[in-house]
DNA sequence: CTATGGAGTGAGTAATCACTCATTTCTTAA
DNA sequence: TTAAGAAATGAGTGATTACTCACTCCATAG
């Protein structure tokens, strides 16, 4: 019987591990996901994508939402915790973060957009996105926002409704982009998340 | 030959006008697609809705695609046109605004998420919302913004950002509530958009 | 070398789709 | 009353869909 290892190079160097298919499967399904929505993408041109018979999606997932659930939900989150957490300021925690998603949401861009889309027709994915951002980014959110009000330097607004609006400014970065292509000139990510932060802390008005 | 009372009179209470019959098929389109999304639901299960045969789509609308886009141009907007005119505060127009806006958020809530949802997918979409919402409603608040700009009340940030945050803001709002159902406990209209005007014209920080 | 089992395959299937068109039904003018 | 045209109909059509299954392939175990 050969070693693990030996077993791992024989597989690099011909064939792939299950975990390996699974992954072309997954990276693929995504890709023509983002583009042409989940109701207007196939099975047969996913397969073909990722370089597999039709039939191998269905050993891997039972049924084309089962493969949606799995595309989406690794995605969600991813990145959350390489936030810097020796930040002691709320105001700097927020400038941090706030750059943070941009990068990020800039980056997936297409995912986001499918997302927020299909959130609108599937429970599941709805529920994929509470858990994931209500579950553990708010928890992240919440406690930075608490001290800013006890420390007097945050307004005390009801918290939903200020994580309602943060939230819009950010995710519909991208929508936005998409809808209006050349509306806002391109600038760097630092630019916009600087526009953003401004009138999220400081507001319109001048005085 | 009778007149055109006469006709409609007959009309109303035999038959229905073309025209008529034409909006049936509208509206139920209109309630399909925001509930499945528009490559989720089906021309048979419309004209059902429509109280019509599902040949009498094809008669009023060439192709499913043809029906999309006449659901969403006239939806574009709607209402905008209400809007006090006689307002010379740039703030209080961002106030009026605001909550007109929020309110037909509000009222046509499946649709609007609808229509950005279906904007990721078909550029019929993204042009009809550009042309709607770029063409007349930019118009409509730029010169506001730029008075406010110019009376020193606003800060001279750029229009596009601006304009981005506060979509994004205004837009999410029935999003959020709709992915992340019960988070933000249930409010009036009016209290929202107080809430979301305040950070809009006023930010985050306290001094 | 041979047997075994699990991964991969792709032609096949029943269901469903957008769209068509021959036919029926209704409206109206004479 | 009737002729004629317009509007509505719904069974039919070919294309497409998600999913199945009998089979092949191949790495390993004995």
């Amino acid at each position: 019987m050969k070693s693990n290892r030996e077993m791992e190079q024989l597989d690099k160097r011909k064939k792939k591990t299950i975990e390996e298919r699974r992954q072309d499967i997954l990276e693929a399904a995504l890709n023509i996901f983002t583009e042409k929505g989940y109701n207007g993408s196939t099975t047969a041109e996913i397969a073909r994508a990722a370089g597999v018979a039709e039939g191998t999606i269905f050993r891997h997932f039972a049924t084309k939402k089962e493969l949606l659930v799995a595309v989406l939900k690794p995605k969600i989150l991813k990145g959350i915790i390489s936030l810097d957490k020796e930040q002691k300021d709320p105001v700097e925690f927020f400038r941090c973060f706030l750059k943070n998603r941009l990068e990020l949401i800039k980056e997936n861009d297409g995912l986001v957009r499918f997302m927020f889309a299909e959130a609108q027709y599937h429970e599941e994915v709805r529920e994929a996105l509470s858990n994931g951002i209500l579950g553990d980014g708010i928890n992240i959110i919440k406690p930075w926002f608490d001290k800013g009000v006890e420390e007097g330097v945050f307004k005390p607004i009801p918290f939903p409704a200020m994580m309602r609006s943060f939230m819009g400014m950010v995710l519909f970065y991208g929508i936005f982009n998409h809808v209006f292509p050349g509306f806002s000139p391109e600038r760097t990510i630092d630019e916009a998340a600087d526009q953003i932060l401004e009138l999220f802390l400081n507001g319109l008005l001048i005085n």
